[in-house]
Parts: structure tokens; C-alpha cells; sequence
RNA sequence: GCCACCUUAGCUCAGUUGGUAGAGCAGCGGUUUUGUAAACCGCAGGUCGUCGGUUCGAGCCCGACAGGUGGCUCCA
């Protein structure tokens, strides 16, 4: 693409990309001709189209009908673009006999405007603008012809490079209760090597797959008889989940939070209480006692709160009470959702609620957005995340519980936050949580998958609804605000995202093991030296193991730097001559070029030293 | 939950048109005593995810279930 601006590049590549989701539909028509079309756009890496076949698609037809689009191009079709009144495109699909593109129509006809967000307006002919529809556009190559706003390249000859990559289920329009349809996805880019290069980045990116790393690095492991969703972790991955604790207990006392500690089940009046019992019937572990009483596993942590809150009244001068603890709650995820450590059936988060006065939000949620942002900023994710500022669904305001007036004003306040700390929060309708709005960060896996860690959630419904109070200056009773938060959502995300993140090269403070002492032979001088070196490491907490085995150094060697251990020193006659170590470092953490020697009480001073360094030494 | 695909040793994978299972690594034993990414020899390890069906005969064909993967939907 020599002398072509990006814009124009970008410019092309949408229409070369929208151009080849015709023109695997025109395939898919030749292949089928009985096939009903739904949507067809553009997306980050390609495009899709859904197609309703009345007969599933396998990966195996993609080589028909990448021939059959191969052959579309090779006729180098033009496309027409042309338009009609939108009761002519009504009567189009209905003897095209395109019962999706129909109901598009009608319902486009009945709104009289773009302005309904769920009419796809990218795939209609019309403009996206807030004007009356009158006319809808249509293009046309060779005998296949589509409802489109466009534009698309001159002809089928004109796209670039592309593969067809997945094909999967998916509702028409999104909804569960529509008919599935089959997604056809492609991935396409302006010339054969870019799309080599995505191909490959693609491999790359499997490659740092927290569930191959966390098998590979010993980290977690799943057991048909514990259960899908039920992770364990090993020693390893234990480390890193107690060394991410520590740092959240460090920035807690910082701040003045308070560790509380409740028990992992409650009887199911207390969720419905809250509310939860009727709007998450589904997802609720239910467990049965033999007197007559029926439980729930905790599915959140909130009501709990609300009553070690509840058991003693409270002051104006006692608030804002910010209660924290790292605990694990279950809800019963359906099957398909369940996938490695990004979504399981229990999982440990570390939730807080803070109880305060209204005049205390804004100094309280901004706290909580400064530790946010220092925590991620220290590991190097701050600025890999977008943030959303999740609000009611203002067209379904059943699904939410408390006033609307408290809605509005909490809506404000987070909004104001989020401006200050420049957040760019895109807002979110729909989104919030059912009893309030929030500020949710979120993060993306390996795969490009979006996930939520860190999140602000302003509410006052919840308060009310347990009867919370405190008594404010003029000795009326009020009730308090609830501010619910996570620094890092569920450890099982995090550690997904941090093993993603570093894969698998964890800073020096989370890796499971820190140094390796190899030996070059079995001699017993070398042995003593490796013992005594362990004893002294483990003394100054230097996670360490020494490996003795009856292997070669480039062996034992080797096995560290699949394992990415940072540290390692080989003991031999020459070490325990001279008692100098020269250590291997990782080589993310090496800044030196050449290894350097140390003395013992040096090297082992040093790695302590840097192993201390975690995140709330220096940010908080 | 829905659609598609996958499941062979601890791990990574072979396995011809259906004729009764193989390799490398890891493990264990021995030889070797090793200097910065894989020493050598041997041994052991599998009701081919489970159950049922077709067949003289099933790792291979069909079905159900379980588990996993990619999406869709959902996500307090």
C-alpha cells in the first residue's frame, strides 16, 4: 500500500473487509441457496456473517466455500450500489424469501429512525444519522444482492487476503430466546503478509495461554472429581496467590481498612434481603441442612457486611467504616461460561464495602480509584485497560433495585470521579449493578478477551433495604452509603491476567521460585556448599530449591529457564575455591551484559533486597 | 444453557481402507561425575474419557453422557 495515508488504508480496509462478508455470503447463497441471511459486519481483525442454514456449518466446509469465494473473486464482479423506498426493500425480502433482513425492515419502518441502537444501522442502507428513513441502499455483485449501508470496493477482484477462520452458534440478534444462527468468522488484512503475520501473532499469543502456562509452570490444576470450575492451586501458584494477599493486606492498613472475616454460607433470607435471591435463582448453591433450614454458599460478600455493620449502632463520627477481606464465594455458572481461571465456580475476591455519609463519597471513591490506578500502574497494566462507567438500562428499570432520585445523584457523583482522574470511562447502559452504577476497569486476556478486575460501585439501595443507620449531628437517624469495591476482582482473573501479562516471567517478589542452586557434580565439598548457600537464602526469605541431580549442568540448566526461574547459581570446584558466585539472571531482569562475580553475603543480600521490592513499596 | 469442534501413557503427540496400541519428554533402575538450554543403556507406564450400539472383530463407525476448546447468551 505505497503512498496511501492510514486513514486511507483504514478506509480500505473496512470496505475490502465488509466487501468479502458479501462476498462469502454469495459463496454460501451459490453453496445454499436456501440460506437466510442475518448480519454481516466488519469486526477488529476480519469479518463475520450470520447465516441461518437450517443445517449446522463444520470447520470442514470452509475449504468449499473459501473455493467457491476464491472463484467470486477471480470474476471480479462489480458492485452496484443502488437504492429503493423502504417499502420496496420490504417487498425485496420478502420474495427474496430473507425473513432476518425483513424483520430489520419492519422494524426499521416502524422506529421511522436510526435512533434505535439495536437496528444495526451499519447493516441497513441508511444513514447514521437521527434523520427519517426513506430510502435504504442495496449492493449488488454478480446474482447476489444485500440490504447495506456499505461502502465496499469497486469489485470482487479488489479485496486482499483472508481465511476463514471459526465458525460458531449464535442468537439472532443477540437474544437467547431467537433462533441460533451460524457465525461464519474471517480474518482479512490488505496484503498475504499481514495476514501471515496476524496468523502468527495468533500462535504467539496461545503460547502465553494462562491454562498451558499454568500447567507448564506447575501453577493450578483442575480434577474431573473435584469439578469443572473448581481450580486448585499447587505450591507454586499458591506463592503467588499469598504474595498478591500480602500486598492488598499492606495497601489495606495504609488506608485505614479493616479485615473482616464471615462464614461461606447463609441462610437465603439474607439474599432476599438484598435482592440477589431473585434476580440470580439460578447461579445460588444451594445447600440443605438436615434441621429444616435451607442455605446458600455465598454468592457475594455485601449482605454479610451490611450485618457485622448492623450489630451495634452507629455514629457520624464512626464513618466511613471500610470493611475488606480476601475470601472465596461460589455461584453455580452455567457450563459454557466455565473456562480456566477467567470464569469458575468459586473464586477468592478481594471485596470491601465502606459504609459512609453522603459527603464522604467523593473523597472515599476517589481513594479507591487512586489505588486502583497505583496498584496496576506498579505492575505495568495501568494503560492496557479501558474503563467503563456502567449505568442503568433507563428502558428496563425492573432490573434494578432503590430510588431513582438516589440512582441519578450516585450516576453524578461516579461520573464526576471518573472525570477528575480523567479516567475516560465510557458509559455504559445497562451495565451497572442491580443496585447501583459503577466503574468497572477493565482488562483484556491473551485472546483479546475482555475481562473486569478492579471495580467502584456506588449504592444506596442496599442499606436501605437491611435497615442500616447511624445516627448523624442533630441526632436523626439516616442511612449509610455503601461503596462496594475490588482492587484486583478475583485472584483467579488476576493471576490469569498477570500470567498473560508477564508470560509466565514473573517479577522477582510473585515468582513461585526465586533462585536454583545447580551443582556440577555429586562431591560432597559442592553439596555442603549448596546446603549451606540454601540454609542462608531461606533465612533471608529467598524462596530457593537446590538441584542435585545426577544430570548435566546444561541439563539442570535448561530445566530453570522453562520453569523461568530469575535467579540461578551453578556450584563447582571453582565456587567452593574462591566462595564467589556468578548468577545466571533471567534475562528480562539482567540490565548487565556480562555475569559478574559476588560474594556470597552479597548476592544473597542483594536478592533479598530486590525480592522485597513488591507493589506497595514503592507506590503506596 | 445454545451451536461447532476436540478427548490415545503424567505431558506433547503418532496410529494406514475397522484386524486388538507407538514415540519423545517426565518417572524409576543402572552406567557416567558432568561448567551454563536436553549424556548413555534399560525398565515400567494405557479397559484408547465413560456407557451403550453396529460388526466375526471397534482407538477408528453410530448414539448418549462426562470433561475440554472456540463462539453466542449471562456475569451481583
Amino acid at each position: 500500500m505505497k503512498g496511501v495515508t492510514p486513514m486511507e488504508n483504514e478506509k480500505y480496509l473496512h470496505a475490502m473487509r465488509h466487501s468479502l462478508a458479501h462476498i462469502m455470503a454469495s459463496a454460501v447463497k451459490r453453496l445454499w441457496p436456501e440460506a437466510k441471511f442475518g448480519v454481516g459486519p466488519v469486526i477488529d481483525d476480519g469479518f463475520y456473517y450470520d447465516i441461518d442454514l437450517g443445517q449446522s456449518l463444520s470447520p470442514e466446509d470452509f475449504a468449499k466455500i473459501e473455493a467457491e469465494m476464491r472463484t467470486i473473486i477471480t470474476e471480479d464482479q462489480p458492485f452496484e450500489r443502488f437504492e429503493k423506498p423502504i417499502d420496496e426493500a420490504i417487498v425485496w425480502a420478502t420474495e427474496a424469501k430473507q425473513p432476518y433482513k425483513l424483520e430489520l425492515l419492519n422494524d426499521l419502518k416502524r422506529a421511522g429512525t436510526t435512533s434505535a441502537k439495536d437496528l444495526d444501522a451499519e447493516e441497513l442502507g441508511i444513514p447514521s444519522d437521527e434523520s427519517k428513513v426513506e430510502n435504504v441502499s442495496f449492493y449488488r455483485n454478480g446474482d447476489f444482492t444485500d440490504l447495506c449501508r456499505g461502502p465496499h470496493v469497486e469489485s470482487t477482484g479488489k479485496v486482499g487476503a483472508f481465511k476463514l477462520m471459526k465458525v460458531a452458534g449464535a442468537y439472532w440478534r443477540g437474544k437467547e430466546g431467537n433462533p441460533q444462527m451460524q457465525r461464519l468468522y474471517g480474518a482479512a488484512f490488505a496484503t498475504e503478509k499481514e495476514l501471515r503475520q496476524h496468523l502468527a501473532m495468533l500462535e504467539e499469543a496461545k503460547k502465553r495461554d494462562h491454562r498451558k502456562l499454568g500447567q507448564e509452570l506447575d501453577l493450578f490444576t483442575f480434577s474431573d472429581l473435584v469439578g469443572p470450575g473448581l481450580p486448585m492451586y499447587t505450591p507454586r501458584g499458591t506463592v503467588i496467590i499469598e504474595e498478591i494477599k500480602n500486598a492488598l493486606r499492606q495497601i489495606s492498613k495504609e488506608f485505614d481498612m479493616q479485615l473482616v472475616s464471615i462464614p461461606h454460607l447463609a441462610k437465603i433470607d439474607l439474599y432476599k434481603t438484598s435482592g440477589h435471591a431473585d434476580k440470580f435463582s439460578e447461579e445460588l448453591f444451594t445447600v440443605k441442612s438436615h434441621y429444616d433450614q435451607e442455605f446458600v454458599l455465598k454468592p457475594v460478600n455485601c449482605p454479610h457486611h451490611t450485618q457485622i455493620y448492623a450489630s451495634r449502632p452507629r455514629s457520624y463520627r464512626d464513618l466511613p467504616l471500610r470493611y475488606i477481606e480476601q475470601t472465596m464465594q461460589y455461584r453455580d455458572e452455567k457450563p459454557g461460561q466455565i473456562g480456566g481461571l477467567q470464569r469458575t465456580r468459586g473464586f477468592t475476591v478481594d471485596d470491601g464495602h465502606t459504609f459512609c455519609r453522603v459527603d464522604q463519597i467523593d473523597q472515599e471513591a476517589s481513594m479507591l480509584v487512586e489505588v486502583i490506578q497505583q496498584f496496576y500502574e506498579n505492575l505495568g497494566l495501568w494503560g492496557k485497560h479501558w474503563v467503563s462507567f456502567s449505568v442503568r438500562d433507563p428502558k428496563n428499570p425492573a432490573a434494578y433495585i432503590g430510588d431513582p432520585s438516589d440512582w441519578e445523584r450516585a450516576e453524578a457523583m461516579l461520573a464526576e470521579v471518573s472525570e477528575r482522574y480523567h479516567l475516560n470511562a465510557k458509559r455504559m447502559e445497562g451495565e451497572a449493578a442491580i443496585y447501583g452504577p459503577k466503574l468497572d476497569f477493565m482488562f483484556q486476556d491473551a485472546l483479546g478477551r475482555e475481562t473486569q478486575l478492579a471495580t467502584v460501585q456506588l449504592d444506596f439501595a442496599m442499606p436501605k433495604r437491611f435497615g442500616l443507620t447511624y445516627t448523624d449531628e442533630s441526632g436523626e437517624s439516616q442511612p449509610p452509603v455503601m461503596i462496594h469495591r475490588a482492587i484486583l476482582g478475583s485472584f483467579e482473573r488476576f493471576i490469569m491476567l498477570l500470567i498473560e501479562h508477564f508470560a509466565g516471567k514473573f517479577p522477582l517478589w510473585l515468582a513461585p521460585e526465586q533462585l536454583r542452586i545447580i551443582t556440577v557434580n555429586q562431591t560432597e565439598e559442592i553439596a555442603g556448599m549448596a546446603a549451606q548457600l540454601k540454609t542462608k537464602a531461606k533465612e533471608l526469605d529467598i524462596r530457593v530449591l537446590v538441584d542435585n541431580d545426577n544430570e548435566s549442568v546444561g541439563k539442570k540448566i535448561r530445566t530453570t529457564e522453562l520453569m523461568k526461574v530469575p535467579y540461578v547459581v551453578v556450584l563447582g570446584e571453582k565456587e567452593v575455591e574462591s566462595g564467589k558466585l556468578t548468577p545466571r539472571i533471567r534475562k528480562d531482569l539482567s540490565t548487565r551484559e556480562e555475569a559478574q562475580s559476588y560474594t556470597v553475603e552479597e548476592f544473597l543480600g542483594t536478592l533479598a533486597n530486590e525480592a522485597k521490592s513488591r507493589v506497595t513499596k514503592t507506590s503506596l
